[in-house]
Order: structure tokens, then C-alpha cells, then sequence
DNA sequence: GTCAACCAAATTTGATCAAATTATTCACGC
DNA sequence: GCGTGAATAATTTGATCAAATTTGGTTGAC
């Protein structure tokens, strides 16, 4: 009776600070944070609608994640990528997430293919649609989905603060050039974990993510 | 004129919750905080001597880097680590630690490399003397000072929060067996370092990762 | 054994103080 | 006389704390 809860004011169940995290990151990882757009912490709480404590504890937490950055004294920001940390977030994404899916490979059960095939369909619609916010969530849903299969929550959260990184700048260039020429190797991947080819599956994931990398490394030479 | 500061009480210039994080920080690393072992925030409060506000933030932060847990409903504590989550940690410093190695190689002035032979010297000094937490505190010193040369902030601190949780135990294993037997591939290292040879160092510090995970991994079947 | 009241601890808000940025004004030079 | 620059004042923002509210756990009574 007493997880039964009638009011329609205050459903609360999770902390306040525990939201406001996940709304910051959201907003972060899909779009209204553009990379190296300041912002107070004032203005968060209003944007956000929320105490001032709260909104500094999910601060906190992504700026350790490395999904924000305490801009010389004053404000925050996204941070924008340099060539070198590219290549930094290129060789842990590639020996991480790999490892990741080979994991999983053992582990995944008919229901998750069909539902990481679900997915992938969903993003191939999103693609044709070039509807890019759809696509990113998709891609997201997509590599996490399978690698939380690996049960491995210290990779997974590592892989977590990687695509914080990494995020942004994917979401700029899709901004900027469309969803066309966007890594689709998902396929392949599907065709791997239906065969139970460990070996396969991390390998097209491999693929995957050097073809998501060299988009971003291209757009940001220019 | 405005930098000075006469007042003794309040020569305030980096702000309380970083001093509190780093206080925290040690804590864990070093020794006062066992694994396992519950703490409330409003002891730490206390034991820190700090508000709480400044406290809250600090766990935030070391919760996200994974060096410290919410514990169920209540309670902090620092995470017990299972068997294969250490072998994710292996994987994961097994990688990125001699990456880094390998590039500092070509970055390293004289100057550094005798730093780092002054380190080895006083982890040697403390081994002999069975001081577990100057061999803990030579031990990271080492590591993070080679790796700083590497100029590669991501990567670091993927292996800052690594070290966070992989310390704690390491320390246990050190409380209950003494410093003998530990890790020491500094001297190969060191010889690696002299000789410009980015592979060799990079394979000594994969040797002296390895001895180490293995320590504990005896320590954890026991 | 179950329910209710109480207690302790966490969460959150609002207030206060300090610091920094911005705006305005005054002075000096061209 | 007009424009630029520096200095100071004002407003905005950040950091910290203390108090109030909420939540979860525990104990005691029926």
C-alpha cells in the first residue's frame, strides 16, 4: 500500500537531483547544448526548473563524465573536441565497445535481437526521413542496448562518458551534412548475433564506429 | 592589490567542494575508507569538516568516477569488488595504461625521467620498510606523473577513475600481506625510458599492471 | 505479527555572502 | 568637441550554509 501514491502533485519515487541528471544529460547528448555554448548555472535551474542544489550535483556528475566543462571561473559548457582528443575518444571507443559486443555475443537471447532488430529499423527509418534527432536516439538505443547484455557495468560506464564526449560533436555534424553517409553497419551486426558469431558481431561494430569517428574527423578538419 | 589577501581566517581561493573532493579522493585511494564499509553523509560532514553542500558535491563526483557507491537506500559506501569486475578493470588498464606509456615515451625530457627514478627510489625505500602507504602513494605517483607526459586528458582520466577503483583493494591486499611480493617493474621501466624504446616501456608497465591484478585477484579467492 | 508513531538521515529550498562581469561615467588626449 | 580608455558602481552569478520538508527505517504497543 504504501508504494501506491494518489497525488497527482508529487509522484515522487526518484530524487529531484536524479532528474534533473538525466534531463541535463538528454539535452546534452541529443541537442539543445551546442559545443562550446556557455551556460550559468542560473540559467540551468530556470531551464530546467529546478532548485539550485540539484542542478549543481548533475553539474557535478557530467562534468566528471567529461559531458560538460567549468569554463575558466564563471560558466559551463560543452566541450568542443580538438583533433588529438578525437583520436583519444577513437582508441577507447575501439577497444572498449568491441570487447563489449564480444561479451554479449554469448549472452544475447532471441528477444533481444528482435528488439535490437526493432531498433535498427526504426533508425533506418529515421535515416530515409533524415529526421536526425531520431536517428541519434536510435544509434544510441542500439549500441547500448547491446552492450548492457555484456553485463560489464564498469566498461559500460566507461563507454557511458565516451558517447557524453563523443555525442555533440556527432550531432553537429549530422546538423551539418544530413543523416546521409551515417554508419549502418547495424545490419551485418544483426546478421553476426543471429549466427552467434562473437568474433563478427565486434567486428562490425569495429567498423561501425571507425565510420561514425572518421565523419566527425572529417567535419572538424573543416 | 585586490589578490592580496591579509585576512588569515579566510585565504579562500579554490572553492571548499574541491578541497572536499580531494580530501574525499584520498581517503579512498589511500587508506581511511575501507570497501564495504558505510558511511553517512552527515558523518562526513563531520569527518570533513566542510557543509554540506560542498560535501553532497564531492560524492557526486566520486560516485560518477565509480569510486564510490550509493548503497541501496541511505548510505555511501566504497564499492567491494568482484571477481569479474576486476576482470574488466584488467582489460581496461591493460590497455589504456601502456597506450599512454607508449605515447609519453616520445615525449620524455631527462628531467622527467629522473623525477620518476627519485619516485622509484622512494617506492623502493618503502617497500624495504614495509610502508604500505608510501609504497600506495610512491606507487600512483609513478604512474600518473608517466602518464601525465602523454598529453592525453580523456585517456587519463579513464585511468584516474580506474585507479579509484582498483585502489581500495589494492591497499587491503597490502594491509594483509605486506609490501613484499608486490609489483615493482619500475627498474625495467626506467631502463625502457633511458633507451627511447616505447615498446619496452610499454610491455614493463603491461608486466607491472598484470602483477598487481593478479595480487588482488589471489587476495579476492581467498 | 502487524500497524502506527517516532527518529534519524537525506533532500531540497531560500537566504546570505563573495566574486566577477558588465555598464556607466569621468577624464584625458587627439 | 568627440572618442577612447580606465576606474568605479551596480547587477548578475556562484558558493555556502542553515532550516524546513520528506523519506525510510526502527521500535514499541496492541
Amino acid at each position: 500500500m504504501k508504494n501506491l501514491r494518489e497525488r497527482d502533485e508529487s509522484p515522487r519515487k526518484v530524487p529531484t537531483h536524479e532528474i534533473t541528471y538525466c534531463r541535463l544529460r538528454d539535452m546534452i547528448l541529443f541537442g539543445q547544448l551546442a559545443p562550446g555554448q556557455p551556460v550559468t548555472i542560473q540559467g540551468l535551474t530556470t531551464m530546467l526548473d529546478a532548485g539550485m542544489t540539484p542542478v549543481r550535483e548533475a553539474i557535478r556528475k557530467l562534468t566528471a563524465e567529461g559531458a560538460l566543462e567549468l569554463q575558466g571561473n564563471r560558466r559551463v559548457s560543452v566541450p568542443q573536441l580538438t583533433a588529438s582528443q578525437l583520436d583519444e575518444i577513437a582508441f577507447a571507443r575501439l577497444t572498449i565497445e568491441p570487447k563489449l559486443a564480444h561479451m554479449a555475443a554469448k549472452r544475447l537471447e532471441t528477444k533481444d535481437i528482435n528488439e535490437l532488430a526493432q531498433i535498427d529499423a526504426d533508425i533506418d527509418q529515421a535515416i530515409a526521413a533524415g529526421d536526425v534527432q531520431r536517428y541519434l536516439l536510435g544509434n544510441y538505443r542500439f549500441h547500448v542496448t547491446l552492450y548492457e547484455r555484456a553485463d560489464a557495468p564498469i566498461l559500460l560506464s566507461m563507454v557511458h562518458s565516451l558517447w557524453l564526449r563523443f555525442g555533440p560533436s556527432l550531432r553537429v555534424v549530422c546538423g551539418r551534412y544530413g543523416t546521409s553517409n551515417l554508419p549502418d553497419r547495424h545490419g551485418e551486426a544483426l546478421a553476426a548475433m543471429r549466427a552467434g558469431d562473437a568474433e563478427a558481431l565486434s567486428r562490425a561494430l569495429k567498423e561501425d564506429i571507425e565510420q561514425g569517428i572518421d565523419q566527425v574527423r572529417l567535419s572538424l578538419a573543416a
